[in-house]
DNA sequence: AATATTGTTAAGTTGATACTTAACTATACA
DNA sequence: TGTATAGTTAAGTATCAACTTAACAATATT
């Protein structure tokens, strides 16, 4: 059993922070590494400023995490935001995969019994 | 070894379908059981044409496939896409906690070695 | 102390996207 | 044959999201 899911609201900025490139694109680069807002914005042909309001977003998201030290904040990912919305998605695909193995199922019998 | 990933391009499209509120409750609905347009659309607090515009996004995702027979279009999920998506986000999920556990057995070395 | 670096915030512009209505096509049904 | 049902398409509107610039704050460097 998979659990009840978690509230809707959470699962929606989640997946709304997914759905834009630039984020997805800083999610890959912290995937690999901690990285400063600095480090972030470098290879992304936009202003500092934009790349601070995408790293809200995703921070607001729950897929980032971010501390300051000194003039500089450091940004990390967040797994466990990760996971939640890989369950929101392989519930639903297994849900159907399931119906279907069901379906055929069926038919088997129907074709032999 | 997970593959070299898809092309970004479609990863775009999945995330940016599945990005919109509506179009989640219409994956979600199509968890449960393929239905046609306004089997989607009755739940929906919007006109069927609106309805039709997200269906056409996901279906150029790749969640959706549909096919039209008589005056009635049936949807259904496409597991495939769902596991691409899934995918894209355990890669940069595990990478990035493997990069954790390296780091944790790094500082055990240290304290015990 | 002066300067450079790092990031933040506000305000405005622009383009994308989610809707609407309306006119239409095609199929099923009485 | 006429009427209801299911969906499509086009065109317009309005809201939102992604950016910009500019002014600023805080910290580090020389």
């Amino acid at each position: 059993m998979t659990g009840a899911g978690m509230e809707p609201a959470k699962v929606d900025r989640i997946f709304q922070a997914l759905g834009d490139p630039t984020r997805r694109a800083i999610l890959d680069a912290l995937s690999r590494q901690p990285s400063s807002v600095s480090d972030l914005a470098r290879p992304l042909d936009m202003s500092l400023a934009a790349v601070v309001q995408h790293i809200q977003a995703l921070e607001e998201s729950g897929l980032v995490r971010t501390e300051k030290q000194g003039r500089v904040r450091t940004c990390h990912l967040m797994p466990e935001t990760f996971a939640t919305a890989e369950r929101w998605l392989s519930e639903r695909r297994t849900l159907w995969e399931r119906r279907l193995d069901r379906l055929g199922a069926l038919l088997d019998e129907e074709e032999n019994g």
